[in-house]
RNA sequence: AGGUCCUAGCGAU
């Protein structure tokens, strides 16, 4: 079973998810009874399909082999599910769970947060709390995720966003401050969302006040504010942060 | 044996 199961994690990792699916399938033809840490990389396999319908499939096998109430395994049918675009199915797999700890959270959050709704994401947020969980680094990530999305979307907008822009903004700031108190703000992936973030909202200050705070930067930083100044063309600003950049020794991507 | 993670681009849809 164990050399099976990694033999489906391998094609998974590959991004061959149709056969590691088909391997399962031979798998059960031979008689092997699968183990949780089979579903798991079965759900990788979907998660790289993207595939609704093939999820839902491997979620009735968990079912059927009783691991229904796995939190593991619940965890990544939230994460899959949202991946697969149905936020129904990540909610209903969400709400079955018995006991929630603070990952699970994070991918119901995730989940929302994918899609730029913001609001549901911030309800999750506080139910989480509520409920006695403490945020992670993750959880403000997700949170984060959901605001650059849709900052995102609206920056694309021509007029119609700004009052959006401008409470998004807001709540980043809160978020910003919480990150600060945790001992968040000098991690790399946090600093790069807030970068584009807040390069999203308008507010180039603030995105380059964080990015010349940053204790180590990655090429991901310095995309994130060179496009944000190219987005406001301030395209000189933004040369002299590419020439800069290479002169740092980061290479382009 | 690894449940949740960043920008842009490229593919897929």
């Amino acid at each position: 079973e164990h050399s099976w199961t990694s033999l489906i994690l391998e094609h998974a990792n590959r991004r061959q998810g149709r056969q590691a699916l088909k391997i399962y399938e031979d798998m059960r033809k031979d008689g092997v009874e699968p183990s949780p840490h089979t579903f798991l990389a079965l759900l990788k396999a979907c998660s790289c399909l993207q595939d609704l319908k093939r999820t839902k499939q491997v979620h009735a096998e968990v079912v059927m082999s009783g691991f229904e109430s796995d939190v593991d395994i619940n965890t990544m049918l939230v994460d899959v599910y949202a991946k697969c675009r149905s936020l129904v199915d990540a909610t209903l797999a969400f709400d079955k769970m018995p006991h929630r700890d603070v990952v699970c959270w994070n991918a119901i959050i995730l989940a929302y947060a994918q899609t730029g709704k913001v609001e549901q994401s911030l309800h999750f947020y506080a139910r989480m709390q509520q409920e006695g969980v403490v945020p992670d680094r993750l959880t403000y990530i997700s949170i984060l995720k959901a605001c650059t999305y849709l900052a995102g979307l609206k920056t694309r907008e021509e007029n119609g966003g700004l009052h959006v822009l401008q409470s998004i903004l807001e709540i980043v700031r809160v978020i910003h401050a919480n990150l600060r108190k945790r001992k968040f703000q000098s991690d790399v992936v946090v600093g790069n969302m807030l970068i584009d973030v807040y390069g999203k909202c308008g507010s180039l200050k603030d995105a380059r006040c964080v990015f010349e705070a940053m204790p180590r930067r990655t090429v991901v930083s310095w995309n994130a504010v060179i496009f944000g100044y190219a987005r406001m063309k301030e395209g000189e600003e933004a040369l002299r942060l590419y020439t800069r950049m290479q002169r740092e020794g980061v290479q382009p991507d």
